[in-house]
DNA sequence: TATTAGCACTCTATTAAAGTGAGTGCTAAC
DNA sequence: GTTAGCACTCACTTTAATAGAGTGCTAATA
């Protein structure tokens, strides 16, 4: 069911114009501001074509047209012109990244959820790779003091994991280092998902010596790998209240608490491995975003999709913005990633 | 300026009141409520005094009266009855602590946030360990791969902090342990406030054969330490919408905005050294919390006050249950770090 | 046949006016 | 010193009136 031409241009004047006003849009809007050598009567004629079609809603008889989800479908799918950034804010958004590069990756994520926020003046989220998922690239057991030992598990995703560990005794130097091979051997290049109780009885086994250490070590280190999968970094959350449609205090209440919940988060963000996603509306599947639109993008640590970096906002959102945002953020996040680690 | 008896139970009967209902309170409410035995008369002569004296005042001249911030000052000083938890919510909270305990000291400190802003139902921040103030404990170096070092600081207020190295070239093993060994002969037991420049270049001296590895390492190192100087936990935001002094949004709107900046909860939160601290609305030295109050208790691991764990919202707060669940809260932390910590 | 001018109609948002009620301060009596 | 009584104040609510934006329909026009 393809729309005619000018439908369309109308269409995408409706859309673009209420992004911009918040307003519903008039047909006599349309024809002063988006000239098209077309009266406004006419005008009327299609709009109402394009609600009987389902694009377009009106809030009541006697207000201008609104998009509907639908219509934000088509415009994002067939109308849009997505603005990249102009030459002064890519360079502006090149050296930021560029400073974080010195950074930990967890602060060069943190500084990118910042900065994606601050571009679009939405809420930004980003999602940090699974632990789960992540292959343990190396095991190390250090000793603090006579009676701490602090393990350190580094995965090929670049996170980082350390926990510290009481010791019922002392621990003389070669057994820990007995333990801490062992260790490697068994799990190195497995992923945390793998690790499981099987896994972690052969090594007790193959140990058994050491029963008294080892069963003061296994347990937590398992419980910190399994406990936390994956951490959210959220900015912007009151850029919500820059839009009407959060005027209503009940609606940016359900927004905020919305993101308070790292669960509802993950659920909202996270990745179905699309490199760019938009869902609008009624499209996401979280029950209380169906008001919300949501952008994502993927990244890649190690030429392997890890996590999600991403914008909510109200389905009103400037979608030409923040796709073009989003797209050049997440490229140049890809980069520094790939050429870091 | 002591009050008397009357005035002082009228005061009281005022700031319970206006705690529970959040509407301004009439002499008919103190009179039929409060049964005194009084007219309501006498006790409106009485509330012109108070308010003369400055611990009321009138939004307008045909409402109630609403305690001043001087009003809550003396009803925190002379008038309050602290609520100590119930013993089924004492019984909870233990419970809840309890459970934390076999987490890691980050882990244990976050669920604190959390259940301190669910008992209270306003909202909880935690401060975590400063690490300028912190003393070194132990450096390792670890290496992960040929061109990788792990290098993970431990303090004695049990701050862990891990960065990757990149190196140059390959590193010999016992060269890595001489390094590591001069590193803690020449950090350990400093703060890491006292490690300065000058530290570091005696360090580069002593050590001048490897200046290639050390200029690797020494200043990645030092940046990781000085970069961050604490984390704060902020939990329960979207609690302000249950009080009604926040339903305007213009209020709502700077309330959140100013909790999302981490600089401006440091300066909120960070402590004074007292064990626990009442700050009535102007008495608030951050400009933008000056019609709010916070209460806050500092916390200790190894018999040092190390951070702050604290409530904020408006003046109007139930200071007896928030004082009480704070004081428990933080009696019950404090065993907890004492005997993991 | 597609377009347009014109007009009656609809519905929200704004403003003004009137009415309600909680609470006060003052006065005079107890 | 306390209290009853009363006039007064002021925010809040309700109602009514008005304005204005925008539509849908009809009839004329190109």
């Amino acid at each position: 069911m393809e729309l005619g031409e000018r439908k369309r241009y109308i269409l995408k004047a409706i859309v673009d114009d209420y992004i911009e006003t918040a307003e519903p849009v008039g047909s006599r809007t349309i024809a002063k501001k988006y000239e098209m050598g077309i009266s406004s009567a006419t005008i009327r004629n299609e709009m109402a074509d394009l609600e009987e079609l389902g694009y377009l809603e009106q809030p009541h008889t006697s207000a201008g047209r609104i998009p509907s989800d639908k219509g934000y479908r088509y415009y994002v799918d067939k109308l849009i012109n997505i603005k990249s950034p102009s030459p002064e804010e890519a360079a502006e958004i090149k050296k930021i990244l560029q400073f974080a590069t010195m950074c930990e990756i967890d602060n060069i994520i943190r500084r990118t959820t910042k900065l994606l926020s601050e571009v679009t003046k939405y809420t930004a989220a980003v999602l940090t790779p699974s632990v789960k998922k992540s292959a343990v690239k190396s095991i190390q057991l250090v000793q603090v003091n006579d009676n701490e030992v602090l393990a350190i598990v580094v995965t090929d995703t670049a996170i980082i994991r350390h926990v510290l560990i009481k010791l019922p005794r002392k621990i003389e130097q070669d057994m820990l280092l007995k333990i801490n091979n062992m260790l490697n051997d068994k799990l190195k290049n497995l992923t945390v998902e793998q690790i499981d109780l099987c896994v972690i009885n052969q090594i007790l086994m193959e140990l058994g010596g050491y029963n008294e250490i080892l069963n003061a070590i296994i347990p937590v280190l398992y419980d910190s790998l399994k406990s936390v999968d994956c951490e959210v970094y959220l900015e912007g959350a009151t850029n919500i209240f820059k839009y009407p449609e959060y005027n209503d205090i009940n609606k940016a209440r359900n927004f905020l608490a919305l993101l308070e919940r790292k669960e509802t988060l993950i659920d909202i963000f996270s990745d179905d491995g699309e490199t760019l996603k938009v869902s609008i509306g009624k499209e996401n599947n979280n029950e209380n975003v169906k008001d919300c639109s949501v952008i994502r993008a993927s990244y890649m640590i190690g030429n392997k999709v890890v996590g999600t970096i991403g914008v909510i906002g109200p389905t009103r959102m400037d979608y030409s913005k923040v796709i073009g945002m989003l797209k050049f953020i997440a490229d140049n996040l890809n980069e520094i990633l790939r050429n870091s680690f």
